[in-house]
DNA sequence: GTGAAAGCGCTAACAG
DNA sequence: CTGTTAGCGCTTTCAC
């Protein structure tokens, strides 16, 4: 044991460029961490020496004499789905930035998995986490946020002064805008199409729309909302059945994009048009929204904001820096595409319906009502941000001495 | 200093845990690591005093000791894009399983922050690494795989028996058998939307497209193939040039889904239906393709496989079981959706074309020819996976006793 | 300015 | 079966 070296040329450590340079390991350790009372001639050979070496350090050395890993985990509940693909690419980014790598915990949406997770941050000893779109209870959320590891939320706010780090989107405007687009193109038949289980997020957006309708003087009865798996699938369904109870219906809100897909499908499958017959909104803004036929007309979430900015509050408060004692409001921005149109009376849509239907693509302009709101025909990705009138900062709040 | 117990409680270690039970640190270490030589009585406390404490390991501590971080990264281009967070979401589930924790490396497609990230491995103490389709030469990746830390390759190969861990995905027999589908529904004049900057995937794909179509005896000239960026805009750009060059055009092969739809969209454009007119095809199989209208015909890639194997392999060889000597290839399918068709002469759709169209939707099945391969009506992602002929297992290769 | 000593919390090697 | 002794490679006092 503790005998000479070997022959494997191991990982050099600061023992051999102390070796080499002439120094001790301390001096080495000073230069390399920027520390005072170096002299400039130490400090350059220390440098050669390094780079001669090709020394770096051992990160779990240093992070146990230190008690910072320079890790921060990032808990998704489906790393596979877009929405948090594009946070975690821009969380990931912002991390790198500051010189933390970050650990992916992904749950497939198992708040079973979520805790385990939270329960074993003790042991990880990462700096920092952040939450994204936590299925779990305020309670046991709350139990964690005050915690030894400092954690950022998105999408989740647990109220109060908790000066839990927040990032949340002003879904239920969002929501609003979309609702009233429709009740002023004439719509008084509109369904929604919600998301079960019931999460915090489907809750807002019903709100936004309910209370939206209702400010517009449209009325909603309970035949006309439904919850649906909050996928395709889910909203082919909830359409279907929707428009065999609700004959006279003229739009769709939707929750989220794969519903609206999904009720795009069962419209067409009925023999309906989108949007002559029916206007169909979505919530989100996935890349699919953009590149269906029609394009969807949904709501926009600042997905990369969302993970930029509440790393940004995370890496603020490992810094010391205090948290906004409330929630970081980001912006939605309602995009106009071409699954709405003014509305129809849907008994003059039932006879219409089924008859022989004319193309609805873009570079065609057919013979159709209502084109004024839409987009133009164009090159892919066609959208016109309406940003939404906002309380909120616009710009990226807070950020702790950006690059 | 090294006073004294201080007011915060801190996390319990290993000596608090011995102190409670009194037995030697050593033998709550053995405990825990399911060691040998402990009694069952011994044994029983100790878990009760760690229970007690709510003990976790210090994983830092652990791994100066061990030399073992329990750490993988996954080094991706872009995080963003579906392709590779499916991969990413198998391969950090199938990490979990082993006791992994995932740290995700993401690139941003550029080839110097991969460089930068590999060139740090030594001071990252990551157990190992899987590197997802590389844009690095083949020189320099060598470099590394042949480096202290184990490294599986996605998507990648470097030939030879390099004995370094690789998962491919058999993309030649793949877009080979897109290419013949094209033939043999007649189509003889097609273009083909490859992608740049040239990567290896690009030219596999682009080779199976060209020697399937000699082999049918269907020629392609140079204005037949295009380069195009790798997204919708790519493809919307690629396939308009295309249209205007090569009127006669039937069948359009492209290198991704992204430029399959951008080129659909170009093709509306243009006043041309799909798939009447002109028939796309995309590779990949994103989520959006079988949302999209029509949903796309495309060879599919199994995203979750390639990330679980490399995994599997990457565990594998940290555990010293041997990796096999030639890459593990991963069997592609062709999904037949709505986008392809029998070949109309181009003269005749010269005509159509402009004309008042018929709807193509699903729902409708309205006059038009060659349905037979196409998927039938139905609700959301239709598809009908044709397995290739493929040599490779079909399973899970070479799974290190899976759970 | 620089070096020496002590420990971060754990496991590995040996002794009993 | 269990305890003792050494480090893992780095940073942090504190002395020089």
């Amino acid at each position: 044991m503790a005998s000479n070296r070997q022959q494997a040329p191991r990982n050099p450590g600061l023992r051999d460029v102390a070796a080499l340079v002439g120094v001790s390991r301390q001096t080495i350790s000073r230069v390399l961490n920027d520390g005072p009372y170096v002299s400039d001639d130490t400090r350059r050979r220390v440098m050669e020496g390094v780079k001669a070496l090709g020394y770096q350090v051992n990160a779990p050395a240093k992070a146990l004499a230190t008690g910072k890993t320079r890790l921060i985990a990032l808990l998704v509940p489906d790393i596979g789905n877009p929405h948090f693909a594009r946070i975690a690419r821009a969380a990931s980014e912002e991390a790198e930035h500051y010189g933390y790598d970050v650990v992916l915990w992904n749950c497939g949406e198992s708040p079973r998995r979520e805790l385990g997770y939270l329960r074993s941050l003790p042991s990880h000893r990462v700096d920092g986490v952040v939450v994204c779109s936590s299925r779990l209870s305020a309670g046991a959320l709350r139990e964690f946020v005050s915690g030894e590891v400092p954690i950022a939320l998105i999408n989740r706010s647990l109220g109060g002064q908790s000066a839990v780090p927040e990032v949340i989107v002003d879904a239920e405007v969002g929501a609003a805008s979309a609702a009233r687009l429709l009740a002023d193109l004439g719509h008084r038949t509109i369904g929604i199409l919600s998301f079960r289980p019931p999460s915090e997020s489907a809750a807002v957006r019903l709100r936004g729309y309910g209370r939206s309708l209702e400010g517009q003087g449209v009325k909603i009865d309970s035949r006309q909302v439904r919850r649906v798996s909050p996928d395709m699938a889910g909203g082919y369904a909830g359409a279907t059945s929707m428009f065999a109870r609700v004959p006279r219906l003229t739009a769709l809100l939707c929750a989220n994009d794969l519903i609206a897909l999904g009720a795009v499908q069962a419209a067409y499958a009925q023999g309906l048009r989108v949007p002559e017959d029916v206007s169909i909104v979505g919530f989100d803004d996935i890349a699919a929204a953009s590149s269906s036929t029609p394009p969807l007309t949904t709501v926009h979430i600042p997905q990369a904001e969302l993970g930029r900015t509440a790393v940004d509050l995370l890496i603020g408060r490992l810094r010391g820096e205090p948290s906004p004692s409330s929630p970081v409001v980001l912006p939605t921005q309602l995009v106009q595409r071409g699954s709405h149109a003014p509305c129809v009376a849907a008994d003059t849509r039932a006879v219409s319906a089924r008859a022989v239907q004319r193309t609805t693509r873009r570079g065609n302009t057919p013979v159709r009502l209502g084109t004024i709101l839409r987009t133009p025909a164009g090159p892919p990705n066609p959208s016109r941000p309406i940003p939404n009138p906002c309380k909120a900062p616009a710009g990226n709040p807070e950020p702790p001495t950006r690059r």
